[in-house]
DNA sequence: GACCTGAAGAATGTCGACAATATAACGATT
DNA sequence: AATCGTTATATTGTCGACATTCTTCAGGTC
């Protein structure tokens, strides 16, 4: 036993050679497909419950149905799309009945993920978190500038996949990229459009404090809060005083990175 | 505005009417071919670091090329196949640098689960957490028979998933199987072979009371620091005073269940 | 002897075509 | 008027074939 069962690994010539650069790998065509599609269902392009008729997409994409079939896939195993034998894909409707469970779902891997970042050393955490810090300050702008909810959402996702993005954990980014997407989905399952609360920005800079000082139960109890207080809307169990609608504004995108 | 998104939505007669039987939905063939390959990969038919040939596996499941190829997508969707292009489909191996990382993801995921299930009511608990209870049980009979690994690798893999299927949350159930069959991977990438604590019986079952005592805390605690003892165990940390290298018993399978 | 270069082989990536199926429209019937 | 049955259309499911790419191995060179 023990036969040699790396044979993908890169030859070393030492014992333990470290790689000098990193490996470049060149992104299939399944690849590019999956990230359009991925975007034409977050930016609203693909609507749910829209049927995704294979040669009409894969004509407007340059392919063939082959590896448009193979991407769709991807996105199926995402909980994206779905295909019913036959009757081919069409772009999942996220109803009332999914909220809970999504946002269940995105407190698990966000709220594990704003502790970890709080129980890093300062200096550490604060090399891990700049970028979401970033993210941070493009929601503050949006809010202030005001008018168009799609911005406004769109950063809002953002700062919530930037801050799993942010502990490098490969595995939860890219379930949080799919959740993150889902969550749109059920934004634009809604008949009443979209809706953002303005006072999401002391939400999340208390949220962003709390990391700053270490406080990892304290920034997941915030997130749970926030969370609790979205289901409760979207169900319209609560009036909501201060509220707009989502404009349609183009050119709405998302970095989907996948796993290594 | 407001036009009808939900075409494939059932037709409703009255305003609200509740669907009176469960939809049928015949399983399509990239969903057989899928939970194969899956069940291989569990179970050691696939070996991690193999190249699966597409011509080779397509003719032994007797489908063609294109339905394995895009089944094969889904697979690298969830991380337990790399396709390289050129190269083809590999199954991953899950080296000692991703053991952490896993673990992590498990622990978000599992961690919110149980602490779900001893959050809930206690006669909702009880008919929640029946079906775990049993896979303890499975856990219990395996390690008093005592020498098959395999076989108490599975009921310690099946225990895990169970309670996070107890929790109703399709979305994390679909993230717990990825994770659970990545566990088994980083187990049979391992070149020392699959070891077992003996120990683990107490862990859950300390885990199992906590949760039927309502402790959600406490039963996290103990799922983290379970995991941070395998963690440890698996990169070497430690020394295993008792073990039990894993035997290759056949027709190790696993449940995969996908979202709805 | 080790390394680089080049060609042969094999597997993948992609495409087009055909068969099978679901959907929609239409007419007949109760 | 509503429902059922039939037919026609369009789309999907599957397969085989070809071009492309990677891998492997032999030969040559330093």
């Amino acid at each position: 036993m023990n036969e040699t069962r790396d044979r993908d690994a890169p030859r070393r010539n030492g014992p333990v050679t470290r790689p000098l650069v990193n490996m470049v790998r060149r992104p299939s065509t399944v690849d590019l497909i999956a990230v359009e599609l991925r975007n034409a269902i977050y930016s609203g392009t693909l609507l749910p419950g829209s049927s995704v008729r294979e040669a009409e997409v894969a004509s407007q994409l340059g392919v063939s149905r082959g590896p448009l079939r193979e991407s769709a896939q991807r996105l199926v195993q995402e909980g994206l799309l779905v295909a019913r034998p036959g009757a081919g894909l069409r772009v999942v409707t996220v109803g009332a009945d999914q909220v809970e469970e999504l946002y269940e779902a995105r407190l698990a891997i966000e709220g594990t993920a704003v502790r970890k970042l709080a129980g890093l050393e300062p200096t550490a955490r604060e090399r891990h978190v700049s970028a979401a810090r970033e993210l941070f300050s493009s929601l503050q702008s949006a809010l202030e500038d005001g008018t168009d909810a799609r911005r406004i959402g769109d950063a809002d996702l953002d700062l919530h996949f930037g801050l799993v993005e942010a502990t490098g954990n490969l595995r939860m980014t890219g379930m949080a990229s799919t959740l993150i997407v889902q969550t749109r989905l059920a934004a634009l399952s809604h008949r009443d459009g979209y809706v953002v609360r303005t006072d999401i920005l002391d939400v999340h800079r208390t949220l962003m404090r709390q990391i700053s000082d270490g406080d990892g139960p304290g920034a997941e109890q915030t997130l749970a809060g926030h969370f609790q207080q979205t289901v409760d809307r979207l169900l319209g169990r609560l009036e909501e005083p201060f509220s707009t609608v989502m404009g349609t504004a183009e050119g709405s995108h998302f970095s989907f990175n996948r796993l290594p």
